[in-house]
DNA sequence: CTTGACCATTGGGTAACACAAAGGTTTTAC
DNA sequence: GTAAAACCTTTGTGTTACCCAATGGTCAAG
């Protein structure tokens, strides 16, 4: 099949399936007659298998050497497990973070109906913000959530 | 005060002091004599709210628009309200996104027990991955944090 | 046989910095 | 007093997992 058969059919882009392939997570065969990539079954079994570890947070890095462990023969199972292990503490973590972030703003929310909006005076930008405690880990989202203002 | 002074007061990185100046939040005067920047307690200040203001999780253009706002002297806290206002629901959005991610990782890890390592027989990589059921968004931990493998 | 849909490759952009290199400056120590 | 350590500057590159645009070839339908 060609790049966006194989890319509808797991419902990813082609852009998706380029970058794989690239990246070399996926190696099909190229049609001779006019280098079209030719996807087989066992390539759309790899990308569902890469897209499942993804939704358990494994990043391409990760899953390359799971594919590569297991192209040699070797069970991977024991690897998967260890970097599950290695990251879920992360998770959680960052589970606790983001829940101290959006505490965090839904008490600056609140306390603004109670503060005044105020004109910067060049001691205070926003006290809105300027209340808000430091907290541990800043940390952002993640680009493909990122459209801000 | 100079980039590493002021860094150092309010616990960030030179780099990161850096990174702001370049991308125009700070605006340090330069010292003819040397061009060393040179950093006022106003540059501190608003410092300071920069990294409150990441710690609500906006981004830095977001903080940028807050800045100039107020530099312009108009209140920047309806702006403020406005971006938190839509920016919390993704952060639960988000929040709920990892919850499900750490769940399946947590299942996953438990089948495991359950499930024979195996070796991969060319139909199957890893059943543990692959027993794994598909989830809206995959989303990967931030570049922060990734240290992985 | 001409569209229009699809393919390939190349190169650039994203967010928020980290890091390295090359070269000037200031501080410290002997 | 001077040499080395420590710090400053700018510039450029890397990170993650893709997305998007441009250029140019290919293929199926009318």
């Amino acid at each position: 099949m060609k790049v966006s058969e194989l890319a509808v059919s797991v419902g990813v882009t082609s852009e998706t399936v380029r970058h794989y392939t690239r990246e070399g997570l996926l190696s099909p065969s190229k049609d001779p007659a006019n280098g079209y990539h030719r996807y087989s079954e066992q390539d759309r079994e790899r990308l569902s298998f890469v897209q499942r570890a993804r939704t358990l947070g494994f990043s391409l890095a990760d899953i390359r050497q799971i594919l590569v462990h297991a192209d040699q023969g070797d069970s991977p199972c024991p690897l998967v497990r260890d970097l599950l292990a290695e990251r879920l503490p992360k998770i959680r973590q960052r589970i606790a973070e983001l829940e101290a972030l959006a505490q965090r703003m839904e008490d600056a929310m609140h306390s603004w109906q109670h503060l005044p909006d105020g004109v910067p005076d060049g001691h205070s930008l926003c006290r809105l913000i300027e209340s808000v405690p430091k907290a541990s880990v800043p940390e952002s989202t993640t680009a493909r959530q990122q459209e801000s203002s």
